[in-house]
DNA sequence: ATTATCTATAGATCTATAGATAATGC
DNA sequence: ATTATCTATAGATCTATAGATAATGC
Protein backbone atom coordinates (compact mmCIF):
# COMPACT_ATOMS: atom_id res chain seq x y z
CA UNK A 1 0.00 0.00 0.00
CA UNK A 2 2.57 2.42 1.30
CA UNK A 3 4.70 1.57 -2.52
CA UNK A 4 6.09 4.78 -4.24
CA UNK A 5 5.12 4.77 -7.52
CA UNK A 6 8.22 6.90 -8.46
CA UNK A 7 11.75 8.27 -7.43
CA UNK A 8 12.54 11.46 -6.34
CA UNK A 9 13.99 13.09 -9.13
CA UNK A 10 13.33 13.88 -12.45
CA UNK A 11 11.86 10.93 -14.09
CA UNK A 12 14.18 9.02 -16.93
CA UNK A 13 13.66 9.60 -20.59
CA UNK A 14 13.83 5.71 -20.62
CA UNK A 15 12.49 4.39 -17.13
CA UNK A 16 15.30 2.03 -15.48
CA UNK A 17 14.55 -1.84 -16.16
CA UNK A 18 15.84 -2.42 -12.58
CA UNK A 19 15.21 -1.23 -9.43
CA UNK A 20 18.62 -1.24 -8.24
CA UNK A 21 20.33 2.31 -6.98
CA UNK A 22 21.26 4.51 -9.86
CA UNK A 23 25.13 4.55 -9.11
CA UNK A 24 25.15 0.55 -9.16
CA UNK A 25 23.32 0.70 -12.37
CA UNK A 26 26.21 2.96 -13.86
CA UNK A 27 29.16 1.00 -12.27
CA UNK A 28 27.10 -2.35 -13.87
CA UNK A 29 26.80 -0.96 -17.22
CA UNK A 30 30.69 0.63 -16.92
CA UNK A 31 31.89 -2.46 -16.02
CA UNK A 32 30.28 -4.20 -18.94
CA UNK A 33 31.90 -2.04 -21.21
CA UNK A 34 35.37 -1.50 -19.66
CA UNK A 35 35.98 -5.31 -19.68
CA UNK A 36 35.02 -5.53 -23.10
CA UNK A 37 36.29 -2.89 -24.86
CA UNK A 38 38.89 -0.94 -22.46
CA UNK A 39 38.63 2.00 -20.42
CA UNK A 40 39.78 4.77 -22.99
CA UNK A 41 37.95 2.88 -25.64
CA UNK A 42 34.81 3.23 -23.72
CA UNK A 43 32.87 6.95 -23.46
CA UNK A 44 30.70 8.29 -21.20
CA UNK A 45 28.09 8.50 -23.84
CA UNK A 46 28.29 4.87 -24.40
CA UNK A 47 27.63 4.20 -20.14
CA UNK A 48 25.40 6.25 -20.39
CA UNK A 49 23.16 4.93 -23.07
CA UNK A 50 23.59 1.18 -21.62
CA UNK A 51 22.12 2.63 -18.14
CA UNK A 52 19.78 4.56 -20.19
CA UNK A 53 20.41 8.29 -19.10
CA UNK A 54 21.93 10.91 -20.76
CA UNK A 55 25.90 11.63 -20.72
CA UNK A 56 25.94 14.28 -18.59
CA UNK A 57 23.99 12.55 -15.66
CA UNK A 58 26.43 10.37 -14.87
CA UNK A 59 28.29 13.03 -13.36
CA UNK A 60 25.61 13.63 -10.68
CA UNK A 61 26.64 10.00 -9.45
CA UNK A 62 30.50 10.30 -10.11
CA UNK A 63 33.22 13.07 -10.49
CA UNK A 64 34.08 11.42 -14.06
CA UNK A 65 35.08 8.25 -15.64
CA UNK A 66 38.31 7.71 -13.57
CA UNK A 67 35.91 7.63 -10.24
CA UNK A 68 34.16 5.53 -12.00
CA UNK A 69 36.73 2.71 -12.72
CA UNK A 70 38.80 3.55 -9.13
CA UNK A 71 35.68 2.64 -7.75
CA UNK A 72 35.34 -0.65 -9.72
CA UNK A 73 38.96 -1.60 -9.41
CA UNK A 74 38.53 -1.11 -5.79
CA UNK A 75 35.92 -3.87 -5.54
CA UNK A 76 37.92 -6.43 -7.59
CA UNK A 77 40.44 -6.35 -4.91
CA UNK A 78 38.84 -5.34 -1.53
CA UNK A 79 37.38 -9.38 -0.66
CA UNK A 80 40.80 -10.72 -0.71
CA UNK A 81 42.69 -7.89 1.05
CA UNK A 82 40.12 -7.73 3.80
CA UNK A 83 40.58 -11.70 4.34
CA UNK A 84 44.79 -11.64 3.81
CA UNK A 85 45.34 -11.06 7.95
CA UNK A 86 42.56 -13.88 8.87
CA UNK A 87 44.36 -16.07 6.27
CA UNK A 88 47.43 -15.32 8.13
CA UNK A 89 46.25 -15.94 11.54
CA UNK A 90 44.53 -19.17 11.02
CA UNK A 91 47.38 -20.54 9.17
CA UNK A 92 49.94 -19.28 11.53
CA UNK A 93 50.26 -22.67 12.69
CA UNK A 94 49.86 -24.42 9.62
CA UNK A 95 52.79 -25.03 6.82
CA UNK A 96 53.86 -22.07 4.78
CA UNK A 97 51.99 -23.84 1.95
CA UNK A 98 48.81 -24.59 3.60
CA UNK A 99 49.12 -20.50 3.90
CA UNK A 100 49.95 -19.89 0.07
CA UNK A 101 47.13 -22.46 -0.70
CA UNK A 102 44.31 -20.57 1.21
CA UNK A 103 45.36 -16.61 -0.22
CA UNK A 104 45.14 -18.03 -3.45
CA UNK A 105 42.10 -20.08 -3.37
CA UNK A 106 40.14 -17.36 -1.55
CA UNK A 107 41.94 -14.70 -4.12
CA UNK A 108 40.58 -17.19 -6.60
CA UNK A 109 37.36 -17.16 -5.18
CA UNK A 110 36.70 -13.42 -5.03
CA UNK A 111 38.19 -13.46 -9.11
CA UNK A 112 35.37 -15.94 -9.65
CA UNK A 113 32.50 -14.46 -7.74
CA UNK A 114 33.51 -10.37 -8.51
CA UNK A 115 30.32 -8.71 -11.15
CA UNK A 116 31.22 -8.70 -14.63
CA UNK A 117 34.59 -10.25 -14.63
CA UNK A 118 35.93 -6.88 -13.36
CA UNK A 119 39.13 -8.80 -11.94
CA UNK A 120 40.28 -8.22 -15.55
CA UNK A 121 40.72 -4.15 -15.30
CA UNK A 122 43.74 -4.35 -12.85
CA UNK A 123 45.65 -5.35 -15.68
CA UNK A 124 44.98 -2.86 -18.29
CA UNK A 125 47.96 -0.24 -19.37
CA UNK A 126 44.92 2.67 -18.41
CA UNK A 127 45.32 1.54 -14.99
CA UNK A 128 49.49 1.00 -14.53
CA UNK A 129 49.65 4.44 -16.33
CA UNK A 130 47.62 7.29 -14.65
CA UNK A 131 48.16 8.58 -11.39
CA UNK A 132 44.44 8.43 -10.68
CA UNK A 133 44.44 5.10 -9.67
CA UNK A 134 47.20 5.75 -7.32
CA UNK A 135 44.90 4.33 -4.57
CA UNK A 136 44.19 0.68 -5.98
CA UNK A 137 47.66 0.17 -7.21
CA UNK A 138 48.25 0.59 -3.29
CA UNK A 139 46.06 -1.92 -2.24
CA UNK A 140 47.05 -3.97 -4.99
CA UNK A 141 50.74 -3.89 -3.58
CA UNK A 142 49.34 -4.44 -0.08
CA UNK A 143 48.25 -7.85 -1.88
CA UNK A 144 51.76 -8.43 -3.67
CA UNK A 145 53.50 -8.04 -0.88
CA UNK A 146 51.33 -10.96 1.24
CA UNK A 147 51.59 -13.04 -1.40
CA UNK A 148 55.44 -12.56 -1.66
CA UNK A 149 55.64 -12.81 1.74
CA UNK A 150 53.92 -16.06 2.57
CA UNK A 151 55.46 -17.41 -0.88
CA UNK A 152 58.68 -16.71 0.05
CA UNK A 153 58.41 -19.52 2.94
CA UNK A 154 56.68 -21.86 1.15
CA UNK A 155 58.99 -21.49 -2.01
CA UNK A 156 62.09 -24.23 -2.71
CA UNK A 157 65.40 -22.68 -2.98
CA UNK A 158 65.92 -23.51 -5.93
CA UNK A 159 63.38 -20.35 -7.00
CA UNK A 160 66.44 -18.10 -7.40
CA UNK A 161 65.25 -15.70 -10.05
CA UNK A 162 61.95 -14.92 -8.16
CA UNK A 163 63.99 -15.00 -4.89
CA UNK A 164 62.77 -10.93 -4.53
CA UNK A 165 59.58 -11.71 -2.78
CA UNK A 166 58.01 -8.82 -4.45
CA UNK A 167 58.57 -10.47 -7.74
CA UNK A 168 57.26 -13.88 -6.68
CA UNK A 169 54.26 -12.06 -5.44
CA UNK A 170 53.53 -10.54 -8.84
CA UNK A 171 54.09 -13.94 -10.59
CA UNK A 172 51.42 -15.47 -8.37
CA UNK A 173 49.05 -12.76 -9.00
CA UNK A 174 49.59 -13.14 -12.76
CA UNK A 175 48.83 -17.32 -12.30
CA UNK A 176 45.96 -16.32 -10.48
CA UNK A 177 45.11 -14.42 -12.82
CA UNK A 178 44.12 -17.53 -15.37
CA UNK A 179 40.59 -17.55 -13.50
CA UNK A 180 39.72 -14.59 -15.23
CA UNK A 181 40.78 -15.48 -18.23
CA UNK A 182 39.29 -18.72 -17.76
CA UNK A 183 35.91 -17.07 -16.85
CA UNK A 184 36.38 -15.11 -20.32
CA UNK A 185 36.37 -18.18 -22.07
CA UNK A 186 32.99 -19.44 -20.69
CA UNK A 187 34.89 -21.96 -18.14
CA UNK A 188 32.78 -22.53 -15.11
CA UNK A 189 35.23 -21.65 -12.35
CA UNK A 190 34.16 -24.70 -9.68
CA UNK A 191 36.11 -26.06 -6.33
CA UNK A 192 38.03 -28.81 -8.66
CA UNK A 193 39.06 -25.63 -11.27
CA UNK A 194 40.13 -23.75 -8.30
CA UNK A 195 41.67 -26.72 -6.89
CA UNK A 196 43.64 -26.72 -10.42
CA UNK A 197 44.47 -23.07 -10.20
CA UNK A 198 45.91 -23.18 -6.70
CA UNK A 199 48.15 -25.71 -6.95
CA UNK A 200 49.52 -24.77 -9.66
CA UNK A 201 50.91 -21.47 -7.81
CA UNK A 202 52.45 -24.42 -5.21
CA UNK A 203 54.44 -26.23 -8.20
CA UNK A 204 55.08 -22.91 -9.31
CA UNK A 205 57.12 -22.20 -5.94
CA UNK A 206 59.16 -25.49 -6.43
CA UNK A 207 56.31 -26.77 -3.79
CA UNK A 208 57.23 -30.82 -3.92
CA UNK A 209 54.28 -32.87 -5.29
CA UNK A 210 53.61 -35.11 -1.99
CA UNK A 211 53.28 -31.41 -0.18
CA UNK A 212 50.51 -29.91 -2.26
CA UNK A 213 47.54 -32.40 -1.52
CA UNK A 214 47.79 -31.91 2.33
CA UNK A 215 48.37 -28.26 1.86
CA UNK A 216 44.97 -28.52 -0.19
CA UNK A 217 43.25 -30.53 2.47
CA UNK A 218 44.64 -28.35 5.23
CA UNK A 219 43.55 -25.20 3.18
CA UNK A 220 39.79 -26.34 2.48
CA UNK A 221 39.08 -27.12 6.35
CA UNK A 222 40.06 -23.33 7.00
CA UNK A 223 38.60 -21.54 4.16
CA UNK A 224 34.75 -21.25 5.73
CA UNK A 225 36.68 -19.25 8.53
CA UNK A 226 37.65 -16.32 6.21
CA UNK A 227 36.36 -13.46 7.16
CA UNK A 228 36.97 -10.63 6.30
CA UNK A 229 38.87 -8.05 8.90
CA UNK A 230 38.15 -4.71 7.70
CA UNK A 231 34.58 -3.58 6.28
CA UNK A 232 32.81 -5.76 8.55
CA UNK A 233 29.30 -4.43 9.09
CA UNK A 234 28.25 -3.24 12.20
CA UNK A 235 25.86 -6.25 14.12
CA UNK A 236 22.50 -5.90 13.29
CA UNK A 237 20.86 -5.87 16.70
CA UNK A 238 23.67 -2.62 18.18
CA UNK B 1 83.22 8.27 -49.76
CA UNK B 2 79.99 7.46 -51.52
CA UNK B 3 78.29 7.53 -48.59
CA UNK B 4 75.19 9.73 -49.13
CA UNK B 5 75.07 12.92 -46.83
CA UNK B 6 70.99 13.33 -46.24
CA UNK B 7 68.29 10.83 -47.43
CA UNK B 8 65.38 11.64 -50.47
CA UNK B 9 62.85 13.68 -48.96
CA UNK B 10 62.18 16.61 -47.24
CA UNK B 11 64.54 16.61 -43.90
CA UNK B 12 62.80 16.39 -40.74
CA UNK B 13 62.55 19.37 -38.43
CA UNK B 14 64.48 17.79 -35.69
CA UNK B 15 67.02 14.94 -37.46
CA UNK B 16 66.31 11.52 -36.58
CA UNK B 17 68.85 10.29 -33.80
CA UNK B 18 68.99 7.03 -35.65
CA UNK B 19 69.95 5.39 -39.06
CA UNK B 20 67.09 2.89 -38.65
CA UNK B 21 64.04 2.96 -41.50
CA UNK B 22 61.68 5.43 -40.20
CA UNK B 23 59.40 2.89 -40.57
CA UNK B 24 60.63 1.02 -38.00
CA UNK B 25 60.94 3.96 -35.93
CA UNK B 26 57.15 4.40 -35.99
CA UNK B 27 57.11 0.86 -35.13
CA UNK B 28 59.52 1.28 -31.82
CA UNK B 29 58.22 4.34 -30.51
CA UNK B 30 54.63 3.30 -30.72
CA UNK B 31 55.05 0.24 -29.12
CA UNK B 32 56.76 1.77 -25.88
CA UNK B 33 53.50 3.84 -25.99
CA UNK B 34 51.14 1.16 -26.82
CA UNK B 35 52.96 -0.61 -23.77
CA UNK B 36 52.93 1.54 -20.90
CA UNK B 37 49.67 3.58 -21.83
CA UNK B 38 47.44 1.12 -24.13
CA UNK B 39 46.26 1.76 -27.67
CA UNK B 40 43.73 3.62 -27.32
CA UNK B 41 45.29 5.72 -24.93
CA UNK B 42 47.83 7.04 -27.52
CA UNK B 43 47.31 9.62 -29.66
CA UNK B 44 48.89 9.28 -32.84
CA UNK B 45 50.78 12.83 -32.22
CA UNK B 46 52.47 11.43 -29.36
CA UNK B 47 53.38 8.62 -31.85
CA UNK B 48 55.10 11.34 -34.03
CA UNK B 49 56.59 13.57 -31.33
CA UNK B 50 58.36 10.56 -29.71
CA UNK B 51 59.50 9.62 -33.13
CA UNK B 52 60.70 13.89 -34.27
CA UNK B 53 58.00 14.10 -36.74
CA UNK B 54 54.84 15.50 -37.06
CA UNK B 55 51.65 13.95 -36.70
CA UNK B 56 50.72 13.67 -40.15
CA UNK B 57 53.64 12.32 -41.83
CA UNK B 58 52.98 9.13 -39.89
CA UNK B 59 50.06 8.51 -42.66
CA UNK B 60 52.90 8.43 -44.86
CA UNK B 61 53.81 4.96 -44.00
CA UNK B 62 50.87 3.54 -42.44
CA UNK B 63 47.28 3.72 -43.47
CA UNK B 64 46.25 4.39 -39.51
CA UNK B 65 46.75 3.84 -35.87
CA UNK B 66 45.41 0.07 -36.37
CA UNK B 67 47.69 -0.26 -38.97
CA UNK B 68 50.74 0.06 -36.39
CA UNK B 69 49.56 -1.50 -34.05
CA UNK B 70 48.02 -4.85 -36.04
CA UNK B 71 51.92 -4.64 -37.96
CA UNK B 72 53.17 -4.84 -33.90
CA UNK B 73 50.83 -7.26 -32.77
CA UNK B 74 52.07 -9.72 -35.47
CA UNK B 75 55.20 -9.44 -34.72
CA UNK B 76 54.81 -10.86 -31.66
CA UNK B 77 53.33 -14.04 -32.19
CA UNK B 78 54.82 -14.49 -35.80
CA UNK B 79 58.27 -16.30 -34.14
CA UNK B 80 56.92 -18.90 -32.23
CA UNK B 81 53.62 -19.61 -34.72
CA UNK B 82 56.59 -19.72 -37.62
CA UNK B 83 58.13 -22.85 -35.58
CA UNK B 84 55.38 -24.89 -34.40
CA UNK B 85 55.39 -26.89 -37.35
CA UNK B 86 59.19 -27.84 -36.87
CA UNK B 87 58.43 -28.75 -33.15
CA UNK B 88 55.63 -30.74 -33.58
CA UNK B 89 57.77 -32.66 -36.66
CA UNK B 90 61.05 -32.70 -33.97
CA UNK B 91 58.90 -34.41 -31.50
CA UNK B 92 57.18 -36.85 -33.40
CA UNK B 93 58.42 -39.67 -31.54
CA UNK B 94 58.88 -38.34 -28.02
CA UNK B 95 56.51 -37.78 -25.58
CA UNK B 96 53.93 -35.49 -25.27
CA UNK B 97 54.93 -33.56 -22.58
CA UNK B 98 58.44 -33.21 -24.11
CA UNK B 99 56.86 -31.75 -26.94
CA UNK B 100 54.71 -29.22 -24.96
CA UNK B 101 58.13 -28.56 -23.14
CA UNK B 102 59.40 -27.42 -26.32
CA UNK B 103 56.55 -25.28 -27.67
CA UNK B 104 56.23 -23.22 -24.19
CA UNK B 105 60.18 -22.91 -24.25
CA UNK B 106 60.28 -21.61 -27.77
CA UNK B 107 56.91 -19.26 -27.31
CA UNK B 108 59.07 -17.73 -23.88
CA UNK B 109 61.84 -17.00 -25.66
CA UNK B 110 60.15 -15.06 -28.43
CA UNK B 111 58.16 -13.00 -25.32
CA UNK B 112 61.36 -12.79 -23.81
CA UNK B 113 62.61 -11.57 -27.23
CA UNK B 114 60.31 -9.03 -28.56
CA UNK B 115 61.17 -5.46 -28.84
CA UNK B 116 59.64 -3.02 -26.22
CA UNK B 117 57.56 -6.25 -24.63
CA UNK B 118 55.10 -6.09 -27.34
CA UNK B 119 54.18 -9.33 -25.98
CA UNK B 120 51.67 -7.69 -23.78
CA UNK B 121 49.67 -6.25 -26.66
CA UNK B 122 47.98 -9.32 -27.34
CA UNK B 123 45.89 -8.85 -24.10
CA UNK B 124 44.82 -5.59 -24.54
CA UNK B 125 41.02 -5.19 -24.31
CA UNK B 126 41.10 -3.15 -27.62
CA UNK B 127 42.73 -6.26 -29.49
CA UNK B 128 40.12 -8.40 -28.62
CA UNK B 129 37.51 -6.11 -29.61
CA UNK B 130 38.19 -4.31 -32.55
CA UNK B 131 37.68 -6.18 -35.96
CA UNK B 132 40.83 -4.58 -36.92
CA UNK B 133 42.91 -6.86 -35.61
CA UNK B 134 41.04 -9.98 -37.06
CA UNK B 135 43.91 -11.19 -38.83
CA UNK B 136 46.28 -11.08 -35.67
CA UNK B 137 43.51 -12.74 -33.75
CA UNK B 138 43.16 -15.46 -36.19
CA UNK B 139 47.49 -16.07 -36.22
CA UNK B 140 46.90 -16.00 -32.05
CA UNK B 141 43.96 -18.75 -32.48
CA UNK B 142 46.50 -20.89 -34.63
CA UNK B 143 48.70 -21.08 -31.49
CA UNK B 144 46.34 -21.49 -29.09
CA UNK B 145 44.79 -24.80 -31.47
CA UNK B 146 48.72 -25.82 -31.04
CA UNK B 147 49.47 -25.69 -27.70
CA UNK B 148 45.46 -27.03 -27.03
CA UNK B 149 46.82 -29.56 -29.24
CA UNK B 150 49.70 -30.53 -27.80
CA UNK B 151 48.43 -29.56 -24.04
CA UNK B 152 45.77 -32.28 -24.37
CA UNK B 153 48.34 -35.73 -25.31
CA UNK B 154 50.11 -34.80 -22.23
CA UNK B 155 47.63 -33.56 -19.46
CA UNK B 156 46.70 -35.82 -17.23
CA UNK B 157 42.92 -37.08 -17.34
CA UNK B 158 41.99 -35.34 -13.90
CA UNK B 159 42.05 -32.48 -15.58
CA UNK B 160 38.59 -32.48 -16.24
CA UNK B 161 37.68 -28.56 -16.14
CA UNK B 162 40.23 -28.26 -18.79
CA UNK B 163 39.14 -30.99 -20.72
CA UNK B 164 38.54 -28.94 -24.24
CA UNK B 165 41.57 -28.40 -26.05
CA UNK B 166 40.74 -24.86 -26.58
CA UNK B 167 40.58 -24.28 -23.12
CA UNK B 168 43.34 -25.38 -22.13
CA UNK B 169 45.34 -23.90 -25.11
CA UNK B 170 44.19 -20.55 -23.76
CA UNK B 171 45.04 -21.55 -20.14
CA UNK B 172 48.52 -22.28 -21.23
CA UNK B 173 49.05 -18.75 -22.87
CA UNK B 174 47.95 -17.08 -19.77
CA UNK B 175 50.43 -18.92 -18.12
CA UNK B 176 53.40 -18.51 -20.88
CA UNK B 177 52.30 -14.47 -20.59
CA UNK B 178 53.86 -14.51 -17.32
CA UNK B 179 57.12 -13.63 -19.36
CA UNK B 180 55.90 -10.26 -20.17
CA UNK B 181 54.22 -9.45 -16.59
CA UNK B 182 57.86 -10.82 -15.25
CA UNK B 183 60.11 -8.76 -17.43
CA UNK B 184 57.48 -5.45 -17.08
CA UNK B 185 58.97 -6.49 -13.41
CA UNK B 186 62.06 -6.59 -14.33
CA UNK B 187 63.29 -9.60 -13.90
CA UNK B 188 65.82 -11.07 -16.64
CA UNK B 189 64.25 -14.34 -18.87
CA UNK B 190 67.49 -16.64 -18.47
CA UNK B 191 67.42 -20.26 -18.97
CA UNK B 192 66.53 -20.54 -15.61
CA UNK B 193 63.46 -18.48 -15.42
CA UNK B 194 62.34 -20.21 -19.02
CA UNK B 195 62.65 -23.47 -17.38
CA UNK B 196 60.67 -23.12 -14.34
CA UNK B 197 57.53 -21.33 -16.41
CA UNK B 198 57.80 -24.29 -18.96
CA UNK B 199 58.01 -26.86 -15.60
CA UNK B 200 54.67 -25.09 -14.52
CA UNK B 201 53.21 -25.05 -17.60
CA UNK B 202 53.39 -28.85 -17.10
CA UNK B 203 52.23 -29.20 -13.94
CA UNK B 204 49.69 -26.79 -14.62
CA UNK B 205 48.60 -29.83 -17.29
CA UNK B 206 48.96 -32.24 -13.95
CA UNK B 207 52.22 -33.87 -15.61
CA UNK B 208 53.54 -35.95 -12.82
CA UNK B 209 56.72 -34.51 -11.23
CA UNK B 210 58.58 -37.22 -12.10
CA UNK B 211 58.21 -37.02 -15.98
CA UNK B 212 58.97 -32.94 -15.68
CA UNK B 213 62.41 -32.89 -15.71
CA UNK B 214 63.14 -35.64 -18.26
CA UNK B 215 60.88 -33.26 -20.45
CA UNK B 216 62.86 -30.91 -20.25
CA UNK B 217 66.33 -32.31 -20.57
CA UNK B 218 64.78 -34.34 -24.21
CA UNK B 219 63.78 -30.42 -25.06
CA UNK B 220 66.68 -28.81 -24.27
CA UNK B 221 68.15 -31.17 -26.80
CA UNK B 222 65.75 -29.88 -29.45
CA UNK B 223 65.78 -26.31 -28.99
CA UNK B 224 68.69 -25.62 -31.37
CA UNK B 225 67.04 -27.37 -34.24
CA UNK B 226 63.75 -25.31 -34.18
CA UNK B 227 64.20 -22.91 -37.23
CA UNK B 228 61.21 -21.24 -38.85
CA UNK B 229 59.48 -23.10 -42.08
CA UNK B 230 57.22 -19.73 -43.02
CA UNK B 231 59.26 -16.93 -44.15
CA UNK B 232 62.50 -18.65 -44.39
CA UNK B 233 65.10 -15.82 -46.35
CA UNK B 234 65.98 -16.91 -49.23
CA UNK B 235 69.62 -18.29 -49.85
CA UNK B 236 72.29 -15.32 -49.85
CA UNK B 237 73.63 -17.28 -53.13
CA UNK B 238 70.88 -17.66 -55.30
C1' DA C 1 60.31 12.01 -61.02
C1' DT C 2 60.34 10.11 -56.62
C1' DT C 3 60.58 10.27 -51.78
C1' DA C 4 59.60 11.82 -47.25
C1' DT C 5 58.58 15.22 -44.99
C1' DC C 6 55.94 19.67 -43.86
C1' DT C 7 51.63 23.03 -42.94
C1' DA C 8 46.87 23.61 -42.48
C1' DT C 9 42.56 22.07 -41.44
C1' DA C 10 37.89 19.60 -41.71
C1' DG C 11 34.96 16.90 -39.20
C1' DA C 12 34.12 13.99 -35.57
C1' DT C 13 34.41 13.13 -31.43
C1' DC C 14 34.70 13.41 -26.14
C1' DT C 15 34.60 15.27 -21.21
C1' DA C 16 32.75 18.18 -18.08
C1' DT C 17 30.04 22.29 -16.61
C1' DA C 18 25.91 25.46 -16.33
C1' DG C 19 21.53 25.83 -15.62
C1' DA C 20 16.55 24.19 -16.35
C1' DT C 21 13.04 20.85 -15.08
C1' DA C 22 10.03 17.38 -12.92
C1' DA C 23 9.53 14.35 -9.55
C1' DT C 24 9.06 13.50 -4.06
C1' DG C 25 9.47 15.08 0.95
C1' DC C 26 8.18 18.01 4.60
C1' DA D 1 13.80 21.92 -0.24
C1' DT D 2 15.86 18.03 -2.07
C1' DT D 3 16.77 14.74 -5.53
C1' DA D 4 17.79 13.06 -10.01
C1' DT D 5 17.30 13.81 -14.12
C1' DC D 6 17.25 16.76 -18.53
C1' DT D 7 19.08 20.20 -22.47
C1' DA D 8 22.68 22.81 -24.32
C1' DT D 9 27.23 23.72 -25.08
C1' DA D 10 32.24 25.21 -24.37
C1' DG D 11 36.68 23.79 -25.06
C1' DA D 12 39.81 20.35 -25.89
C1' DT D 13 41.07 17.01 -28.15
C1' DC D 14 41.95 13.42 -32.00
C1' DT D 15 42.20 11.16 -36.77
C1' DA D 16 42.85 11.58 -41.36
C1' DT D 17 43.13 14.18 -45.80
C1' DA D 18 44.78 17.84 -49.09
C1' DG D 19 48.25 19.97 -50.91
C1' DA D 20 52.96 22.36 -50.51
C1' DT D 21 57.92 21.76 -50.04
C1' DA D 22 62.74 20.21 -49.98
C1' DA D 23 65.63 16.71 -50.47
C1' DT D 24 67.77 12.88 -53.87
C1' DG D 25 67.77 10.09 -58.38
C1' DC D 26 68.10 9.85 -63.24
Amino acid sequence: MSTRRTQPGRPRLVPASTTAPPREQVLHAAAQLFVTKGFSATSTREIAEKVGIRQASLYYHFTGKDEILAELLERSVRPTVDRVEQIEKLTASESPETALYLLALVDIHTLAEAPDNIGTLATQPDVTSSEAFDAFRSTRAELADAYGRIATRAAAPSLAPAADPRHLGEMLMHLVEVTTSLRSSGVPIDDTTADIIASTCLRACGVPGSRVAPAALSAAALIDQTRPVRAQRPDRGN
